[in-house]
Order: C-alpha cells, then structure tokens, then sequence
DNA sequence: AAGGCAAATGTTTTT
DNA sequence: CATTTGCCTT
C-alpha cells in the first residue's frame, strides 16, 4: 500500500484531517487552506488504508459544480474512476433515493420536480383555487413562507396554528399547496430534502440498508447545511457510520437562506467525541491580504476561531479608492484593468466583486467603454430561460402526455390560436372529468369552435407524431426534431431584437447539451434522466466559458473562486453592510462574513473602492465608508488619489448621449470589418445606445443585416 | 395576440 | 433611474 502518495503532499493539519482514525470528524479549513484537496485525499485514505470500497462512502456537497470537481480530483487521485461511490449534492442525492424508492416514500414513479417558477405557478393556481387575496399575500411572500418552513423540516400539519392573520393564510396556503403538490406528483427543491429525511423515519428498514452499506459519509461547506440537511445526514449516520464534515464558519454566508451555522456545534454535540482539525494555512493569498482578512473577521463575535497565515511573500498593499461617483469608481476599476493587461496579464484572473446586483451596470459600462472584454457571473441560470423551460415542457410532454403543467405551457407556445377560454374550456372538462388536459383535449376538439378545435387538433397531432420519435431518436435529434416541428426555435427566430438570436442560441446551446449529455444510467431512456437533471443543474457548464475575461460578480457567488487581482466595488456604508441588514446584528455579522470571503479571494492584489456619491434607484446617496475598511489594519492598506486636479467634478459631467456620440466606446467604429463566430465576417453599419445595452447593426456577407448586442456578439475586429 | 402604458419595485441565490 | 409586471386597448 503506497500511503505516501496520499499524505506526502500535505501539511501537518491536512495529514491529521486526512489519517484520522476517529470515527468523527470536523474539519474547520479557512479560505484557501486546501479544504477540497483534504477531502478528496481523506475518501483516498479511506479506500486505501482503511478498505473502503467506494461503493461505502457517501459524500455531499451543496453545488453540482462542486460534485463534479470533487469527482475528477477523486480519479486524478486514486487514477481510476470510483465506481459506485455517492458523490452528489444535497437535493441530488435525495432524488436519487426518492427515485429509487418512490413508493415507500409516497409518490409516484415519476414524480416531477419543481424549479422556483413552476413552484410559483403552483402557489398561483392554489391562491385561485382558495380566492386568497394576491394584494394583501403576495404569492413570493408565500413561497418565501413555505420554502422556509421546509427548510426547518416542517410542514403544514406541523406548525401551530396562531391568531395573526399572516400565518393563519400562509399556513391555508402551504396545505393548499402540499395537496396540491401530492394530486399532481410535484416536488419542489424542499421537498426533495423533506420526503428524504421521512424515507429514514418511516422506513427503519430502509435506513438500515443504507446505514449498513454506506460506512463513511463526508459532508462539504458544512456551516452551508440548513435544518433538514443536517437532520437528514444526524438520521443517516445514527452513531453507526464515520463522518468527516468540512466547513468554515467564517464563511458562512447563506444564513437568509436557511444555512444555519449553529450546526457545526451542534454536530460536535450530537456526535460523540467529535475531533476538530483546523486548517489555518492558507496557500492562496499574500501575508498582507490574510493580516486584513484576519483583521476583519475578528471583529465577529462566538467564532470557532482561527487565524489564516502563510509563509509565503507579504506581496503589495491592499489599495484604497474613494470616488467622486460610482463612475469614476468604475473609471478607476476600468484603468486598473487596463494596466494589469499592459503588464501581460490574462483578463481572467481579474475579478470585480460587487454586494448587490445593482451595482454590475456602471462597471459594465465602463468596461465597455475601454473595450474591457467582460462576463458576468450569475443572473438567470441556462435551465430556468424561458425559451429553454419551454423546449423542456416539449420534452416533458412528450414523456408523459398528461403533464398538465407542462401542457399548459406550451399549448400555445408559439401562438398557434388557441387562446385563453379554449384553454380554460379544457380545464374546466378535465376538473369535471378528473382527467388531465391531454385527455380532456381529445374529448373536447370535437367541441370546441372550428377554429379553436382545428388548432387544438393541429397541436394534438404534432405532439403524438413528436412522441412516435421518442423511442427512436437520439436524446438530440429527438430536441432537435421537437424544437423544429414545434415551431419554437422559428418563433423566437422570428421575434425582433437581439433578443430573439440569444434565445435561439441558447436552444442550439440545448442542442448541444443533449448532444453532449451521458445518462448515468444508460439501461433506461435518456430523456427523463436529462430532464430531471436539468432542473437540479444550474447549468454551469457555460461558466467555463475558454475567453479571456473580466470576471463580474457578486461576493455570494465568489465563495470558493480565486483570482490574482481582484477588486472590491462599492465599500460603503448602506451598501455593504447592506442598509437591510443593519438591524439584526446576526445579519451584521454576515455580512462581515461576506467581506471577509471577498477579500480572501485575492491572491495577489486587492483593491477596495467606494464612492462618495452614489445614484442608486435615481436618488443620490452620499454614504460614509463602509466600517469594514476600519476593521483593516492601517498598515496594510494604502489610500491611492490619483492626480486630484483631474479627477474632480468636471471630468464627470454626464454628457447627453447624441446621435453621434453613439458607438463610441463600444471599441468598433462604422464601417469596420468584423467577424462573428456563428454569421462570419461582416460590416458595421450603424449604433444604438451604449453600455451593455448597446447594439451594432452588422451586414454580413452571407447573413445580411443584423442587429445585435455587443455584450453578447462577441464581435472580433478584423 | 400583440403592443402600449402605468404602476410597482429594486440584497444576497443553490437546489 | 430603469427594468419588470400587470392591465388595458387595438
């Protein structure tokens, strides 16, 4: 047994976390101290030195991206794929379960989940069914109330009933809903978790197969779990099976959300003689950006406490910039950027984090402006588009014909004149038969008025010609086929503005994904495997996008990235800490959490700027520095004021955008030559507007003329 | 069924 | 301020 491969490479308290013999486990890694390397090697420890086969280790994580990667360092490590070993998200391993044992847990076989639109639409119908006032209960307040009652682990029949009018309609609701959810066989993301955690407590037996196969669980970002998470994982490893939790309660940012910190100690509570391992050497950022984290940080309260430290360079001093306005902030990003690429640096390694999504405009424009090519992180997720959400009701309807939900959604999608009242005819027929709208449809065509019925009778006849191609096409051709026959990809071809051509490449996109697309079970049909991942995938696949770009995004979504340079945008006062969080100071604290994650993101360099004056929602702010700059030792933090004379009012005076100002910025100029990846080479013919907004007219040589958005042509200069 | 208009609304986000 | 939503009109 070669255990030096394993151990050989890692510092005294990654060896400790990884050889451990105790049968519990928390391992409390600082940012950038190595904490996926420790796990990966841990579950190799496991399988070499203590005989784990895969097949008994269960690990969890809270993002697929995280599943995946934890899964490739797995098979670098060990140099052969696991096979049979549980690697997967929270929620992913929960439908695995709930798949597999459908009945025992109450549903049928092919229960549907739910992603936050269809869970709204749900609540939507339910307030109809119940006449519930939408004004005085808006329907997302509804689904914040439920989502988070099922993050807690309880449903309807569980929480008291009280006098304030609020609960007592939330609580109509989430009944309404959970029956409504039980007729239909949906599941939404809680009650993925939820029906999981009752598999273990109605089924003993089932418990026990899993507890008897499953010998080691490891659990990432742990301070990251909610309620019925940790309940779920408690349940699981009875006092049977070893666990190894890995988290850092410095960086939990997620408490809005249901994460409870509270966990770590309670893990060391429920379990007994948990050992603690902590990993305070940070292999990622300078001395100097660590000594202000560490400063930061500390001034929170009831942490488990840990201090990063490196023994590698003290590198630069951390750069202060207060702008005149957020556009000079952003001027000031903009040129800093371009000094780095001057110096040889990739764009990429640069990232400008930001609290809220507000502020991405301006730094957006500014990019643009000194034709800083740039992606922006987050946003709509690829399988929630709309265009993509109806080529998988398509598909969906395809598979099951009496998917009344995804029935709805594309029985007129496109516009094939069947509108409101005929679809509401069919509803009616279905409550009055108990039938679904497939079924109610066939009936009723006959019915209905020439019109309506031969539309109907058209959309009926598509879809059972569709579903004759089911079994026999490829999961892409088949797409392909629906996206065609349907007439969607022509409609949104058709639909004016550049919206239209990302909509119809973001199907091709679709395409490509279920060209590109292995079912883990390759026994079974391809399609309902992909549609069932599809809505647990955020769709990540297009963040490792191969260009070289500015990385935009907010500090929620920079949690375990790294980057060489990275700016902090927006350091006040009412922005970060957010003026929504300053009442509660468990918030506070999170949000210096937040801060803290930020600045250890940096490897290299970083830069914290705020704005003296701030438009924001068209009124003008003028915000103090936020208090976590004072949190940051003096001495390594340096004030930069570039030529004061220049960069006062004067130079900031907005211009009023006239027609030839236009284009300017955009870095092209009429009449260049440009090429396209998709349409080829072609000309610019004219502008309009500026900023992300901003769009080319392009006449290519063998497309014609199109308009197109300059943030996403991604248009060469020839 | 599409387009126009007023009103509402604006932390953070995975699954 | 600017974007999205719902509602109304054609």
């Amino acid at each position: 047994m070669d255990v030096t491969s394993i151990i050989d490479s890692l510092n005294p308290a990654q060896r400790e976390a990884v050889s451990s013999a105790d049968p519990y486990q928390l391992v409390l890694a600082g940012a950038g101290s190595g904490k996926t390397r420790v796990l990966v090697h841990r579950i190799a420890w496991l399988m070499q030195v203590e005989g784990l086969s895969p097949y008994q280790i269960l690990a969890v994580t809270f993002t697929n991206k995280a599943a995946r990667e934890m899964r490739e360092r797995i098979s670098d490590l060990i140099g052969f794929a696991p096979q049979g070993m549980w690697v997967g998200t929270f929620h992913g391993l929960a439908h695995r379960l709930l798949k597999m044992h459908w009945r025992d847990a109450g549903l049928p076989e092919g229960f549907q989940i739910l992603d936050a639109e269809d869970q709204l639409r749900v609540i939507k119908r339910v307030y109809a069914a119940l006449n519930m006032d939408a004004e005085k209960w808006p329907p997302r307040q509804a689904q914040w109330y439920i989502n988070e009652q099922k993050d807690e682990g309880l449903r309807a029949a569980h929480i008291q009933q009280s006098p304030d009018p609020f609960t007592v309609a939330m609580l109509q609701i989430y009944h309404a809903y959970e029956e409504a959810c039980q007729r239909g066989g949906l599941v939404d993301f809680g009650e993925l978790l939820l029906r999981a955690h009752e598999l273990w407590l109605n089924k003993p037996e089932l418990l026990a197969h899993y507890q008897d196969r499953f010998q080691h669980i490891l659990v990432d970002e742990f301070q990251d779990t909610n309620s019925i998470q940790y309940a779920w994982l408690r349940v699981l490893a009875g006092n049977k099976l070893g666990m190894t939790a890995v988290g850092d309660d410095d960086q939990s940012i997620y408490g809005w959300r249901g994460a409870k910190i509270e966990n770590i100690q309670n893990y060391t509570h429920d379990f007994e003689a948990v050992t603690t391992v902590r990993l305070e050497q940070n292999y990622r950022s300078t001395a100097t950006i660590l000594k202000a984290a560490n400063g930061v940080i500390s001034q929170n309260a009831n942490r488990l406490g840990k201090t990063l430290w490196t023994d590698g360079q003290d590198g630069e001093l951390l750069s202060l910039y207060a702008g005149f306005n957020e556009q000079d902030e952003a001027r000031f990003i903009g040129e800093r950027i371009q000094d780095w690429i001057a110096k040889g640096n990739m764009r990429s390694d640069v990232a400008i984090l930001y609290r809220s999504n507000a502020q991405s405009r301006i730094l957006e424009e500014a990019l643009l402006r000194l034709q800083i090519p740039y992606r922006i992180y987050g946003g709509h997720r690829f399988y929630e588009r709309l265009e993509i959400k109806n080529a998988l009701a398509y598909l969906r309807l395809l598979m099951n014909r009496h998917d009344d939900a995804a029935f709805e959604r594309v029985i007129n999608t496109p516009t094939r004149g069947i509108g409101d009242k005929t679809v509401q005819r069919l509803r009616d027929t279905a409550r009055a038969h108990q039938q679904s709208l497939w079924a109610a449809a066939e009936t009723e065509v006959e019915n209905l008025p020439a019109r309506a019925s031969n539309a109907v009778r058209g959309f009926l006849a598509m879809v059972s010609e569709l579903a004759e191609d089911y079994q026999s096409l490829t999961l892409d051709g088949l797409t392909d086929q629906v996206l065609e026959a349907s007439g969607l990809l022509e409609f949104y071809r058709r639909e004016k503005g550049e919206r239209g051509q990302t909509r119809v490449e973001n199907l091709e996109e679709l395409i490509n994904a279920c060209r590109a697309y292995e079912a883990p079970d390759p026994d079974s049909p391809a399609l309902p495997q992909f549609i069932d991942e599809a809505v647990l995938d955020a769709g990540e696949r297009q963040a490792e996008s191969d260009e070289d770009a500015v990385q935009l995004m907010t500090l929620h979504s920079a949690k375990g990235l790294e980057f060489p340079l990275v700016f902090m945008a927006g350091m006040e006062e009412n922005l970060f800490p957010h003026k929504m969080s300053l009442e509660e100071s468990g918030r506070l604290e999170e949000e210096r959490r937040l801060c803290y994650v930020g600045i250890t993101r940096a490897m290299e360099k970083l830069y914290l700027t705020y704005a003296e004056t701030r438009r924001l929602y068209g009124q003008e702010s003028f915000n103090r520095v936020s208090r976590f700059i004072r949190d940051i030792p003096s001495e390594v933090l340096q004030e930069v004021r570039l030529s004061a004379n220049v960069s006062r009012p004067t130079s900031f005076v907005k211009k009023p955008a006239t027609l030839s100002d236009e284009g300017s910025g955009s870095g092209f100029a009429l009449g260049q030559q440009v090429k396209h990846k998709i349409f080829g080479e072609g000309v610019i013919l004219s502008f309009e507007g500026n900023g992300p907004n901003g769009r080319v007219q392009v006449n290519f040589v063998n497309e014609g003329t199109k308009w197109m958005v300059l943030q996403y042509a991604k248009l060469q200069a020839l």
